[in-house]
DNA sequence: TTGAAAGCGGTACCAG
DNA sequence: CTGGTACCGCTTTCAA
């Protein structure tokens, strides 16, 4: 293995030279920095990083906590976690896997014997239990999804409240005005997954203003649990004309169940859908969808992340604004 | 912070002493040992993993690169991940992430500078460009997946060959003659990906032998893709009986676009998927699949690549034997 | 502009 | 059964 000893010997300076070319903290002759320069090339010198860490105290490193559950939506989390590798790469920082699985624990493990500088955390409930510990740990932590009580934390996500009006609004202003929602599956509102919530209420507040009618119910992401989602909406009440789903596992289950049931969107009945983009086109009707931007959350979760490791930087709660785009799922109700 | 040092003055001993009861490397008197672990209980010691890094050249960290595509099914990552996290946590190791864009220079990265002890790869391509770095490294490496030429590195998957001819001999026993096979996306074919050939290696090769006539067609996991995927193969020989898909995202397009036709699976057309159980439940039609066993995979990856860790394994290839599962996706053709 | 050397916090060898 | 101490490889302060 080479050493910056090694390095140093060759080019006929100190170690610590070396270190400052690498490091560029302190100004070096050009002639001396070619030389080391072409030494750490010429030997194939890679700084080794856990004496580099345990010298600086950095490692590096940031935790992620990834919810690797099957009731989430899995594509939308590999796309959180896609952006946030590369925005930590970006800052030459690299991301360690942890899983909900080990709990606070966990997150006390990797903070406290310094394997990483600092969390990242996804999947957040409503009344998360992780923050009294995360607040202990007077490290960076950022958290992706916002508790009801965020204790000083600093968090990141979509503005799901803007976001459940958002699609009320777009659908009353084609004039429907009864509507169903259906939601995320019974096991994300049992947990108090903070998105779910707030949604909701968004959307339940919007229809209120908007002097709607709406229905909503969870809904298990498979073909059956479509089923008896559209036999409690549309089942129970024919006049209903629009549904918003805030599922991206229910979408193909439900527009294939609803052409089956020999009805044509957005003719018979208006869709939207709270999901990514390329999902929204990728259906067999392109929907009218409410965005939700995991890449561009992805990349801010690191990027507060990194400021904090830059020095103190006071909590925030960093709200993405919801963007709605109009395709070919929503229209007038039939009069 | 909390030092080593600082047990070893608490409790009366030295840290080599602290050192050894942690690692029970050295016989430790009880009465020593229990005045220690006290101490490291009342100060709340954990040790620091950098500077133990460091002094035993081990990270206790396993990078792993993980294909972040959309083309390749999510769900399946993601069970491969999970199973990973958990495994190497069960050995008391941690899983970093990488991504294949960083190409070989990520996996020299990552072990040059020392930030990982092993390597796990997933999304192995036939003619494996990373395969010369991989074996230059003199490290713990296991792929995913088989690429043509292994070179003496580690491998573990399904054996996709003898799952091919599965799905075939399941059809044929139930008296098909004419069948098509839908595969994965064309991209994952030209990018070579290791285990799509493999599959239709064996597929075809029974298909020989049985003396069957078949169609296959790469499909693109959409449902316009499934449509033209139809076409190429229902419509173009109506004399076809049995479908077998080797992608799990054309499943629930496809069981729509078949019921969309008219068409009453298992009555009129047999299915049989390639995909993980649960996924296969999942769907409108319990479907008769050939398992791909994640999480056992994942375990294993991590399995092998610990005991090269623990010192000088032999290299090797493990192929998993395919199991079929028959729900109500397949039956005997209609006369 | 550069060098020497004291850490960073453990591990493990050499003694006793 | 236990202690002393020389590293591990890099960073950074103190001196020149």
């Amino acid at each position: 293995m080479v050493t910056i000893t090694d390095v140093a010997r060759a080019a006929g300076v100190s170690p610590s030279t070396v270190s400052y070319v690498l490091s560029g903290k302190r100004t070096i002759s050009l002639e001396t920095r070619r030389r080391v320069q072409q030494s750490i090339r010429r030997l194939g010198y890679q700084p080794n990083a856990r004496a580099r860490a345990l010298a600086s105290s950095r490692t590096h490193v940031i935790a992620l906590v990834v919810p690797f559950r099957v009731d989430l939506n899995v594509p939308v989390v590999m796309q959180f976690v896609a952006a946030m590798v590369g925005a930590a790469r970006a800052y030459d920082h690299d991301l360690l896997l942890l899983t909900k699985d080990e709990g606070s624990a966990g997150l006390r493990r990797v903070i406290g014997s310094a394997i990483a500088d600092a969390l990242i955390v996804m999947d957040v409930e409503a009344a998360e239990p992780r923050i009294p510990v995360l607040a202990s740990l007077r490290r960076p932590v950022v958290l992706v999804g916002v508790p009801d009580q965020p204790q000083g934390l600093t968090c990141v996500d979509l503005d799901f409240v803007a976001a459940g009006a958002a699609t009320v609004n777009h659908l009353a202003d084609l004039g429907h005005r009864r509507i169903a929602l259906l939601g995320p599956s019974p096991a994300v509102y049992e947990r108090g997954t903070s998105y779910a919530g707030r949604f909701l209420r968004g959307f339940t507040e919007a229809v209120a203003a908007r002097g709607l009618h709406a229905v909503s119910h969870p809904c298990v992401p498979s073909y059956d649990g479509v089923r008896v989602s559209l036999h409690q909406t549309l089942d129970a009440d024919p006049s209903i004309t629009a549904i918003v789903t805030h599922n991206e596992a229910v979408l193909g289950p439900l527009l294939s169940e609803v052409r089956h049931r020999g009805l044509d969107v957005p003719r018979d009945i208006s869709v939207v859908a709270v999901c990514p983009d390329d999902m929204a086109k990728a259906q067999s009707v392109a929907l009218t969808s409410l965005a939700i931007p995991a890449a561009e959350l992805g990349r801010l979760a690191v990027d507060m992340t990194m400021r904090q490791l830059d020095g103190p930087a006071p909590a925030e709660i960093r709200l993405l604004s919801p963007r709605l785009t109009q395709r070919h799922s929503t229209a007038r109700p039939r009069p």
